[in-house]
DNA sequence: AAGAATGGCAACCGCATAAGG
DNA sequence: ACCTTATGCGGTTGCCATTCT
């Protein structure tokens, strides 16, 4: 039964490449391709490498086009907006980046993407330190310098080069058309299964038909635009963003900020929703992008989100919308956090001097 | 100058899912 | 239908180079 196994684990080789292995492999691949059986290409060069590790070093290392370091400003960007967006989605990502393997842009992000945005982060945590400070020494709000207190709206034209540049694409064909899943209840329940849920009868599963029923699906979407559509439509779906035919802006290729109908679909108006609109939740490789200011009171919302390993469907998706919206309330306020602290360099002598006094 | 600490990257590991037998 | 392997993916590890003390 079964397959014949892979590789003789015993007597394959580990650890770096060899020149002369990485050319067998370059050739062989050149003149015959892969043929679609990465297990039985070693042996047919002669290779004492596993199958698996030839498809790695092939994917990540040989292959034509491979770029290697050097990622631009725009790169950081578009991995930044992704990762905000999709999270940890490596393949998906580097789809996106042609000449970018997953795992180069994972080891980027590891090493270097998230270090400078938590330099970023360190900055605004020690100026708001030295805000508290000035209040705490009796100073009102007032008395602090007006660039401390800076109107997101005031500052849209001026873009943070690790955060999604405002929309500029025409809205996408499929935007305004109506759901096709409203009343499809075996639709609904399938799509849901799909998209790897637990389906429950009862309050549940109303509501998810109810979210789901404002889910336009396009099947002519790549599969990351399919990915971003959800989960912002998920942000959508959610109660308090009650237009049924809400929109998303696909940017190009990846960048992505939801919008409503019936608003200027500002980045303001869009992290002032999301701010009263949901229940900040930490998440998991987000730390870096929390902060003092980043805490909302969030007493207003109705949405009460519980993750217990026994979540339901329902509880999934309002996890979901919960983490995706949160994620990007987080960075929008990070953004926006990033945004004073450049009109705060120059009066940063100032509160210094008025803190040591 | 030498050892320790840190950073960057390639490769491996383990898991989930698809698919062969 | 079930068992097992293949594949793809994200997380983690280990090595080497560089920087710091």
């Amino acid at each position: 039964m079964g397959r014949a196994p892979c590789c003789d684990k015993a007597n394959v080789k580990k650890g770096p490449w060899a020149p002369e292995e990485d050319a067998k492999l370059k050739a062989y691949i050149e003149e015959h391709g892969t043929g679609g059986n990465w297990i039985a290409l070693p042996q047919k060069i002669d290779l004492k490498r596993c199958g698996k590790s030839c498809r790695l070093r092939w994917l990540n290392y040989l292959r034509p086009n491979i770029k290697h370091g050097g990622f631009s400003e725009d790169e950081d960007r578009i991995i930044c907006s992704l990762y905000v967006s999709i999270g940890s989605r490596w393949s998906i990502i580097a789809s996106q980046l042609p000449g970018r393997t997953d795992n180069d842009i994972k080891n980027y992000w590891n090493t270097r993407l998230k270090k400078k945005l938590l330099g970023k982060q360190r900055k605004d945590q020690i100026f708001c330190e030295k805000k508290d400070l000035l209040m705490k020494k009796g100073r009102s709000p007032s008395e602090i310098p007006s660039s401390i207190v800076v109107s997101s709206s005031d500052n849209i034209n001026n873009q943070d080069p690790y955060l999604p540049e405002l929309p500029v694409m025409p809205p996408m064909p499929y935007l305004n058309q109506e759901p096709r899943f409203v009343n499809d209840h075996t639709s609904i329940r399938n799509l849901l299964i799909k998209l790897g849920g637990k389906f429950s009868s009862g309050d549940n599963a109303n509501q998810s038909i109810n979210m789901v029923s404002h889910i336009p699906i396009d099947n002519t979407l790549t599969d990351v635009q399919a990915s971003l559509q959800k989960d912002h439509n998920f942000i959508a779906c959610n109660g308090h963003v009650s237009s049924s035919s809400s929109s998303v802006l696909l940017n190009s290729q990846y960048n992505i900020l939801p919008i409503q109908e019936g608003q200027s679909g500002t980045f303001s108006s869009m992290f002032e929703e999301m701010c009263y609109c949901t229940n900040p939740q930490k998440l998991d490789g987000f730390e870096f992008l929390y902060g003092d200011m980043c805490e909302m009171n969030t007493s207003g919302s109705s949405s009460v989100i519980t993750c217990g390993d026994s979540m339901e469907w329902g509880d999934q998706m309002n996890s979901l919308i919960s983490t995706t919206t949160t994620s990007n309330v987080h960075c929008l306020s990070n953004y926006q956090r990033s945004l004073q602290q450049q009109e705060v360099v120059l009066q940063d002598r100032a509160i210094d001097d008025d803190i040591n006094s």
